[in-house]
DNA sequence: ATGGCGCCACATTGGCGA
């Protein structure tokens, strides 16, 4: 089973090249973020005539996420259960006996900005739940953009970044939380190259100077964990014209049929 | 010292992302 998860940055201006990705990546399930469509925009067609199911939970102009899949998805369901939040951040749903859970996690902005605590806040809600989750579905897969970079080598420059929002203590220790529940970070399972990042800045040539961050992240519980046989970042995504700031993130399972 | 790109919307500038 191949997971991916992408912040497309745009669904209606990157499905051309979502529908490339799915053709030639052939995943069996995708998790977008940041779809920025409303749920009568969602092109269900055409990711239908490519032979997917869709999950998706939109609003207007920001956040938004989709479940993309080739299998049935079933009991599916949008946002933290008892986290009320107008921003549409969050879709579960069931494919081939894998939960699989697509999270859009705040950015928080900077440390001084409201969206500060939301977002510490918002990753308690999520801990939470997903202990529950987890109690109830052993195969279960976190994936999205966590907006967190868990590590120094997760960042280009730790010096510059230091204490800034996406790698600062407590945005560090929320990410650890969600490790402490039994979850293991896919990537980090196999060996990488050093300075691999999943999202580099549009300005200032970020991608070819490499100035990343590794913020999107494929989660797994013991279970799939021990079923992962790799692990790695599509950062040829990156390099199209009119590409997502993001690269897609990827996962392979090897479940027993 | 600042902003630098890209996307969106009751648009021609500002909010937001990261």
């Amino acid at each position: 089973m191949k997971l991916a998860a992408w912040n497309v940055n745009s669904l209606k201006v990157r499905l051309p090249q979502l529908l490339d990705f799915l053709a030639t990546r052939q995943p069996d399930a995708v998790c977008l973020q940041e779809t920025k469509l409303t749920d009568d925009n969602f092109p269900v067609a055409e990711l239908e005539a490519a032979g997917y199911r869709v999950a998706f939970a939109g609003q207007k102009t920001y956040n938004g996420v989709a479940l993309v899949s080739r299998s049935e998805l079933t009991d599916v369901s949008v946002g933290i259960p008892g986290y009320e939040d107008e921003q549409k951040r969050v879709i579960v749903a069931t494919v081939d006996g894998v939960r699989l859970v697509c999270v859009y996690c705040p950015n928080g902005q900077s440390l001084d900005s409201d969206k500060y605590p939301y977002k510490l806040a918002w990753f308690d809600a999520l801990a939470a739940w997903l202990k529950d989750e987890l109690a109830r579905h052993p195969k279960l897969a976190v994936l999205g953009d966590y907006n967190v970079a868990p590590e120094d080598r997760d960042v280009h420059d730790p010096e510059a970044w230091k204490d800034s929002v996406l790698v600062s203590a407590p945005e560090r220790d929320r990410f650890r939380n969600l490790l402490a529940l039994g979850l293991q970070d896919s990537f980090r399972l196999f060996e990488q190259p050093e300075k691999t990042f999943s999202w580099w800045d549009y300005r200032m040539m970020g991608f070819r100077r490499n100035h990343g961050l590794r913020i999107d992240h494929i989660l797994l519980s013991a279970p799939l964990a021990a079923a992962c046989t790799a692990a790695s970042i599509d950062r040829d995504m990156r390099k199209l014209e009119r590409p997502s700031d993001h690269a897609p993130v990827v996962a392979e399972i090897s479940l027993p049929a």
